[in-house]
DNA sequence: CGCAATTCGTTCATATCTCAACAAACCGCG
DNA sequence: CGCGGTTTGTTGAGATATGAACGAATTGCG
């Protein structure tokens, strides 16, 4: 793609982190346009020359951080479940402020654990066990809902508890059980 | 004065944070613009909107700092001296990657000795004890480059061995023998 | 309810920054 | 020395951000 001016990716990403953190300070929708610009140190008005309003850039921050998420993909049908996981369980680790925020909240993001889902899901689908026969009974839907809902649980238990074990651990077990799923 | 335009602000900000960090890398005669400008995420051109080369660079983000520091002017005559150095020590401390650079590098700053000196026999001016007469066969000039040197001494070994002590402690004993001096 | 104050979204003229290109100066090296 | 490659400082056209202003919601409160 056509490369960015970098003034447009700084200010952007000014804003996204803006939006960070004042959320883990108040709720989403007590947060005013002018308390992001401020925090981002940017002019009001050049908000909305990237964001129709606050929720749209809510929505694109959390596109942004799916897409990265996804792009993790060293899960390309290579390696192990439990190997595979590190990488996200990590990545969960790392944007623990965000998570958590978007996960206890209870303004605007109902919409972000669905979103997870579908993108998990989305994951999911190549990784289904077709040579053997032991899931000849089973629908790939039903499956990928199983397995997806799970992971989604386990993460929002894990992030919701502050994170009782290191990534590798719960990359580990989660792996194994997803690999019994599917 | 008339307020700046917020990009600017933001653009020297980066420029000056990125010269401070480039020097902890390398000798600063071996930095080149480009490398300040890909550090600071601006355009090589935008610096010489601001500046006329590195040095006028570096030169202004020594201004910067030393007008910071004497901003600290709690030494409005007002406070004790031991209590008065509080703030500096603090400041010395906040600053020490500047310091130690400025004050390790050998490639541009023999300068900087000299200018803290400076600022420091300027401040320590109307702090000579004019009341008592314990001073009074003693020359203010000497005085001053007595008590300038030694605390530039001070500061400077303070921070070559890795700040050994807290601000406060440096700050009490270094008032006491100040208060001494003048 | 009704008013005052805040917030919002938009507009405009202008300041600043960007990118790409250029020639000149500088550099290391055969 | 002389040559390629890098760095420098400058330029110009265009893109983006700024600040100030405005009327229209929205909010808080008596």
């Amino acid at each position: 793609m056509a490369k960015v001016d970098r003034r447009i990716l700084k200010t952007q990403e000014a804003l996204k982190k803006a939006v960070i953190e004042l959320m883990t300070e108040k709720n989403f929708d007590d947060i005013t346009i002018q308390e992001i610009a401020d925090r981002a140190n940017v002019n009001r008005g050049t908000i909305y020359l990237h964001y129709q309003d606050k929720y749209d850039l809510l929505d694109q921050l959390i596109e942004t951080l799916l897409r990265e998420m996804c792009e993790l993909d060293e899960w390309a049908c290579q390696l192990e479940w439990t190997e595979a996981l590190v990488p996200y369980f990590e990545f969960f680790e790392k944007n623990y402020l965000f998570f958590s925020t978007m996960l206890a909240s209870k303004g605007a993001p109902e919409a972000f654990r669905a979103r997870l889902l579908v993108a998990f899901m989305e994951g999911f689908k190549c990784e289904i066990d077709r040579d053997s026969d032991r899931n000849t009974d089973l629908n790939d839907d039903v499956m990928l809902q199983y397995a997806g809902t799970a992971y989604v649980g386990v993460i929002e238990w894990w992030i919701r508890n502050g994170m009782p074990y290191p990534p590798q651990a719960m990359a580990k077990q989660v792996g194994t059980l997803i690999g019994r799923s599917l």
